[in-house]
DNA sequence: ATTGCTATTATGTCGCTACATAATAAGTCA
DNA sequence: TGACTTATTATGTAGCGACATAATAGCAAT
């Protein structure tokens, strides 16, 4: 008899829709974390282990002595998750493919240079490549190295291996930053991705570093129809 | 004198960085909660709170007696805040302006009824609005709303208040989908945002639902440069 | 050999206590 | 009155113990 336990996500429900519902509107103080916990007649811990994960959900607010507040302006939050382009393909039943275009040292443009946090200008490894799905092109990646905090790279024959996946296993980053925008082809790029010039593009532009040093950034254009899926 | 505290975090940093620098490597087996927990002097609590959250962000995988494992195939996982279109409007200093452009019951094609996950087909309420930024369009909105779930919406003047706000101060969403795409802007499209024809747009799509039954789907269809930057 | 029960192992969850920390309010002394 | 100190309040973090649960291995009966 008797309900069977509190789990903290239980607890995290039930006052997910009292928000929902609208007993507690943008704004309003919810109770006590004691006063819910002894309400719901489970421990403290628990009532904190639920109100943390609705603050990580951006439904409510937080504040020492100030208590807990649902949040004026909600904000919807979604996880994504960016799978290395192989496997993406692989994994939807096709042949992956890679295929080197270039490998030069080249001066960066201004933009790539803000966006990895270089101040000095200095030159960059780019490497371009384009990864296919049953030999068809997928994805034209335009990557920037870091010579500087990778110079192993220089050593690795990008002919075979992608860039990306080596960086992956010998090159750890601990923070990054994604970028999502759509853009025209243009003529090189409709010619390598065999498209037509000024279709529109869905690219995810991606910066890792590690401890604040730059380590690469890249493009990666994707073909027309290219959809990124989200869930909350 | 000892170190000051065992923190879960940096328990978490700790084990991060021990994968990050190639000392546990893909697919490796990590040492069991309790010896980690003896190595560092803590509780197995607090290494339980790390190792979750490092599968929570996807480098590590647990299972039951199976242990805790490196996983095989790193995801890079992000998250998106996306912000009511008002706010995010007002909050870079300028001026925000609303205009609903058409509003009528129709019946919706299949892509956006599969998206629901309606399948007897059905007439919708379909709402058009621009979102202005400083007088110039910023974002297109193009809405199905889900009269059968939502039949409080005819009675609302949406001439004036956004669909969006409307919805969510009243029609709370358990659940939703996002899918970020580009398109190229049509003739009216274009029309309406002022661009030129053929633009690559960065399209929002968002499909909401409580409880698995569909609320609105909303494509927003953002002004050429838009971009949605996610972090770590 | 196949099925079924039991033990083992490692993670998952929860309660309780204790102390830390941030924000604010109240009080105190010059 | 103003600056400093102290108390209060509510959340944040950690420890420890206990039991739940899932996955697996081992054993036993037929």
């Amino acid at each position: 008899m008797a309900e069977r336990k509190t789990t903290w996500k239980s607890v995290r429900d039930r006052v997910r829709d009292d928000i929902l519902a609208g007993r507690f509107k943008p704004g309003d103080r919810l109770p006590r974390d004691a006063d819910l916990a002894e309400t719901l007649n489970c421990a403290r811990s628990t009532v904190q282990r639920a109100m943390q994960d609705l603050v990580d959900s951006g439904l409510i607010e937080r504040r020492r002595k100030g208590g807990t507040h649902v949040r004026r302006e909600p904000i919807a939050r979604a996880t994504l998750d960016i799978r290395v382009t192989r496997l993406e393909i692989e994994q939807s039943g096709r042949e992956y493919g890679y295929q080197l275009i270039s490998l030069e040292e080249a001066a960066p443009p201004a933009s790539v240079l803000a966006k990895l946090g270089i101040t000095a200008p200095r030159p960059l490894l780019r490497a371009d490549a384009l990864h296919l799905a049953d030999g068809r092109p997928y994805i034209l990646e335009e990557r920037w190295i870091c010579t500087q905090t990778t110079p192993e790279i220089s050593q690795v024959d990008l002919t075979w291996i992608s860039a990306n996946e080596w960086l992956i296993k010998n090159k750890p980053y601990s923070r990054y930053e994604l970028r999502l925008y759509a853009q025209k082809a243009n003529a090189s790029t409709a010619r390598q991705m065999e498209i037509k010039r000024g279709d529109a593009l869905f690219v995810i532009e991606r910066a890792t570093f590690e401890d604040e040093r730059p380590i690469t950034l890249v493009k990666s254009f994707t073909q027309p129809g290219y959809q990124l899926v989200a869930t909350t």
